[in-house]
DNA sequence: TTGATTATTTATCATTTGTAAAGTGTTTTG
DNA sequence: CAAAACACTTTACAAATGATAAATAATCAA
């Protein structure tokens, strides 16, 4: 499986820690716009993105407020959520049609216990996601709104097919003002 | 050690562990406004505050800007450089007279092989650290400059005795903005 | 294809925030 | 104590962003 290169690449477990892992992991699709999980539910489900895209996205005073963007091999997961047992007001949705890979948090926090290694797969995983997360803060705590938008169209190849409305609000700014920005006259 | 105690509240490790894990660590004392870790450096160390108060800090175009506050139990880490290897263009300072539990990094990723409980605790210790950081980022990404002012004063006793130029960058704002904020004439 | 819906841009005006500079108050230190 | 350094506020003006509405442009579905 493709997926078990990805995680090879990050940190080598065991055969039977693999076999382990494949038992809980089960591939699903999802048409555009699909909704993956739904505001406030729980987070139990660790999803990588195999072909298509998804985002987090959560409602601010009726906006919908775009957090994260996740593409090829990139993990998909309500962080505040699966690490604290609590609901989280923030959902899942595919923006394209979309194959996801599904691990059940519960089965794979149990493996911890019994399989070091992907406890610690799992770990190295997750602390990537946090590091990319203070990267993130860093840019929404003292860049400006160009220069975020900027950083984003050089670090992701997909910005292009994203609708204007998810960008806008992932950058913390209005679709008025990235299109400004955009134009040029902002 | 009152450490442990903040150990034990988070997940219990052997006691075999608990003397391995003595061994790594130190107790430092720092002087108010002293660099504990310089910009550029690379993050080999886990501090832990025991008492007194310290800020992650970085420049941009010149300005000081606060990434990060720490006061007792807090953990205080520059985890982009510490999770990559890589310096980070970040530093530590204690604000007051500050005691710090130190823990050597290195050391600490090492024992992760021979003591699972270590790594476990640890990773349970960077994941709550991951999901304050995500709430920042929901602050930063679409909140005022007001709110955040208001949610930090509900959620930090110790924000009194923290200058507000530091205050300021942490909220992504000027201090003057700050001033009026608090003036009610912004 | 056509009409309907959705996405994006543009324009106008209000509000927020930034910049710079000056002023006030407080702490530090010789 | 007095001078200096630092912390915070205020003012005036400029720039960035938001809100609203209207105008285009692109996409979707019958």
């Amino acid at each position: 499986m493709e997926l078990l290169n990805f995680f090879d690449s990050i940190y080598k477990i065991s055969s039977e820690a693999k076999k382990a892992l494949e038992r809980i992991i089960q591939e699903k699709s999802y048409a555009k716009n699909d909704i993956i999980q739904h505001i406030g539910s729980s987070c139990r489900t660790v999803y990588i993105v195999q072909s298509g895209s998804a985002r987090i996205f959560y409602l601010k005073d009726g906006n919908d407020i775009t957090e994260h963007f996740a593409f090829a091999n990139d993990l998909i997961v309500r962080a505040e959520s699966l690490f604290t047992g609590k609901p989280t007001s923030k959902g899942i949705q595919a923006m394209d049609k979309t194959i996801m890979v599904a691990i059940d948090s519960e089965s794979l926090f149990k493996m911890y216990d019994q399989y070091h290694d992907i406890e610690r797969l799992f770990r190295l995983i997750f602390e990537r996601e946090y590091v990319n997360t203070i990267k993130r803060l860093e840019s929404l705590q003292f860049k400006t709104a160009t220069e975020r938008y900027h950083d984003l169209l050089v670090e992701t190849d997909f910005i292009q097919k994203i609708p204007l409305k998810y960008i806008a609000s992932y950058l913390g700014i209005t679709q008025v003002s990235l299109s400004r920005i955009r134009a040029g006259t902002g």
